[in-house]
DNA sequence: TCTGGGGTCCTAGGACCC
DNA sequence: TCTGGGGTCCTAGGACCC
């Protein structure tokens, strides 16, 4: 096994460093980002975390007083902008590290493998401050053996005030007596049931579950559970994944902004994200042959309860929208019931494949045909230049009001020229 | 009044095949 | 009392991640 090194770089409080770069009014005020529908705190500033709000909370749930008493700050979330902060980070980083990983909006792995002979932590304190300088945004960056063990250092960065946001766990003296201060449920790969598991059996921090006999570990956690120990203990298994694999199956649905009773308004907002998921399919070149629809009411709510879902396949793998919409209607329209309230649908694409992969018919029309694929790729095209939904279809309706609650939403600073900040004189 | 959304991987068990 | 062995594919459910 060939020695490793990666580094994890994490931005800290993604969504909330995200609305200070931008509103400066921001700095060492609390600040939450909320979920869709404004439901929940999906994101906090560490100013909110201190007050002793935790990510989950409702909204609802805050104290009025404190809000105004500590002037906390509240956003819808803005995908948009985070999504185009996180292609801007993630563009820095690649210029520190030829391999790299962007494994999910906020992080990234990098090999630094080949650049052992440096001194790794004044090489991450580099790298924080060119992405803080670019971008606005700070960042961790945990250095280590094993991806386990990058994010245990990150762990570590996030934590200690000395470490100035940077941590390198590879030429740490006593590797042990860190990892003896981790929690289990700090681990990489440990949920909440595991870490239950592994606290009833007396493993409490990572140095203990490094040790625990490896029979063990595989008959109750599988062999991911195995991979994580054998990762603590600096063997590399966890591969750093360059390529974005496409994806196997692809979801959209949301909640509501209010109960939905009408079956016309559950079939526009199903097929607006059926047109969505489709959309994301042919951004992937890939084709998709099994299609679910889910509806449900609101769990939390003591009124009828009702849920239900359906499959159907298509007889042609396809990522042409109205092959899609068509059947959302028509399984939509079959486990719909009146006389509830609901409160969520949903639309699954699986069965995917690589568009060049999909196969022909000679006498039916497919996705491949010159036509749908040259309609699919002008609305594409329009909607990337003008904007989201500028050419849509007429079943995803016109009142919407099923929408999703944003009432709180920032601009789209960095994706629309309306919305470029303006600077004051 | 108000409680997110979008993914992955592994395992066990059943159906089916020779 | 007895009821093969071995393989694949599919699905549901459970665990995890952000």
């Amino acid at each position: 096994m060939k020695n490793e090194c990666f580094a994890l770089v994490d931005c800290n409080n993604f969504y909330a460093a995200c609305e200070r770069v931008f509103d400066p009014e921001l700095a060492g005020k609390p600040v939450g980002i909320l979920s869709n529908n404004d439901g929940i705190i999906v994101a906090l500033s560490r100013e909110l975390k201190e007050l002793g709000i935790t990510r989950g909370t409702p909204v609802f749930k805050i104290d009025p007083h404190l809000i105004r008493k500590h002037d906390i700050r509240i956003f819808s979330s803005n995908y948009t902008l985070y999504g185009d902060m996180s292609a801007r980070v993630m563009k820095t980083l690649c210029q520190f590290a030829p391999d790299l990983e962007v494994y999910s909006i906020d992080e990234a792995f990098l090999r630094l493998t080949a650049l052992r002979h440096l001194n790794l932590a004044a090489y991450a304190l580099e790298i924080r401050e060119t992405v803080n300088r670019w971008t606005g945004l700070p960042v961790s960056i945990g250095i280590g053996a094993t991806k386990t063990l990058a994010k245990i250092a990150n762990h570590v960065a996030k934590r200690s005030p000395a470490s100035q946001g940077v941590f390198d766990l590879l030429s740490h003296p006593n590797r042990d007596s860190i990892l003896e201060k981790i929690d289990v449920k700090d681990v990489w790969g440990v949920g909440p049931r595991y870490s239950n598991l592994l606290h009833r059996n007396g493993i409490n921090n990572a140095l203990q579950l490094s040790r625990a006999p490896a029979g063990w570990i595989q008959e109750k956690m599988t062999i991911m559970g195995l991979r994580t120990v054998m990762e603590l203990n600096g063997t590399a298994c966890i591969e750093l994944e360059m390529a974005v694999e496409p994806k196997q199956e692809i979801v959209s649905s949301k909640s509501f902004g209010q109960p939905v009773t009408e079956l016309a308004d559950l079939q526009e907002a199903a097929s607006s994200y059926c047109l969505r998921a489709v959309e994301k399919l042919r951004e992937e070149q890939q084709v998709a042959s099994q299609l679910m629809v889910y509806l449900t009411t609101n769990r939390f709510r003591d009124e009828p309860q009702y849920a239900n879902f359906e499959s159907a396949h298509l007889p042609l793998p396809s990522a042409y929208t109205p092959d899609f919409l068509h059947l959302v209607r028509q399984i939509l329209a079959g486990i719909y019931r009146p006389g509830y309230r609901y409160k969520k649908v949903g639309v699954m694409l699986s069965d995917i494949i690589p568009a060049s992969k999909a196969p022909l018919d000679l006498f039916a029309p497919t996705y491949l045909d010159d036509r749908r694929q040259t309609i699919m790729a002008c609305l594409d095209g329009l909607n990337r230049k003008m904007g989201m939904h500028t050419v849509t279809y007429a079943s995803t309706g016109r009142e919407q009001h099923w929408q999703m609650k944003r009432e709180h939403l920032t601009p789209h600073y960095t994706t629309s020229w309306q919305d470029l900040p303006r600077v004051k004189a």
